[in-house]
DNA sequence: CGCCCCATGTAATTTTATAACATCACGCGG
DNA sequence: CCGCGTGATGTTATAAAATTACATGGGGCG
């Protein structure tokens, strides 16, 4: 289970690739990678953080690309939906994924100083929750996985 | 990892015996446990399925206990705060504690069928997401995980 | 062209949650 | 008994998040 997001790295490497990897899913799959949707994930990927669907509302709004809900909410269905992004259910927010086109049972680490998400990746059926899963005789489709804490950043600030 | 809630049980003892702890630790720490605050555990105890906050408005003003949302939102923070209930977030809805007064690290089954929700009881710093979190150098202080399913009533159903 | 399918535009509304301020009850020191 | 602080409630208003419903538009295809 390995996690990005807290180290440091070439951040324009990480929208350039993660546009190009949907992209390219995108066209193998015949699913449209509109302006609105790549935009919307362009937005995401600027950030190693989850926003608001109003958050980015505002911003496709600055560029005239929609301005209500729907438009926003629509894009953020389609990413979501295809696995190009998640939603964080602890913030209600969005965050665009680190893994695009591969398997997907993410967990994520959110730093609560500087909101900072992490994503990881888990194998699904093992583990705790898995077992305990099992136990109940319960088949897990889809599982919310988000641990809140301090990022190694923020416990050095707060540790001064 | 134990988890209760799909299975068959003397449910009336469910209430009562959650209702009892939540009084005596209430006492033990000095907390005030109040009318409002122990009808909410009450409505939440008689479900084994989260409930939204103004569906137990709903029921509060149907018996004259508060009618605006603050009354209802107060009593389940009151509730979450000291571990008697807890939110699931995938939901935006509450449910009634099944092990009120034991540590804490809670995982929750939730069936997409029947709305049932079950406990279970996790180690914290064991398992993936805890290894997860070590190898990035972040400290987990909360951590929510919901596993979305079926439970076995449902699974036969659907089976059929 | 006429049609379907999907994406988008827009208005209105619903659902979830909080802010802000007034009031009340209880316990405690003076 | 009074005055005061603290914590619980009552109430109004508003904010934040999400969806419903309906109208419009553009591309592929027979
Ligand atoms: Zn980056
Ligand atoms: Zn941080
Ligand atoms: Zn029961
Ligand atoms: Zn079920």
């Amino acid at each position: 289970m390995d996690s990005i997001g807290f180290a440091p790295h070439d951040h324009s490497s990480c929208i350039q690739d993660g546009i190009a990897a949907v992209d390219a899913q995108c066209r193998a799959e015949g699913l449209q990678f509109t302006p609105v949707r790549r935009r919307v994930l362009e937005i995401l990927l600027q950030e190693h953080r989850a926003l608001g669907a109003y958050e980015i509302l505002d911003r496709l709004r600055e560029e005239g690309l929609g301005s209500q809900p729907p438009v926003a909410y629509r894009a953020l269905d389609f990413l979501v939906k295809n696995g190009f992004a998640h939603k964080i259910e602890r913030l209600n927010a969005f965050i665009a994924c680190t893994h695009p086109g591969e398997s997907h049972a993410p967990a994520f680490l959110i730093c609560r100083a500087c909101d900072a998400v992490a994503e990881a990746q888990r194998e699904p059926t093992q583990g705790q929750l898995g077992q305990a899963a099992r136990d109940a005789g319960f088949v897990i489709e889809r599982a919310v996985i988000e641990a809140e804490g301090l990022c190694p950043k923020c416990q050095h600030k707060s540790a001064a």
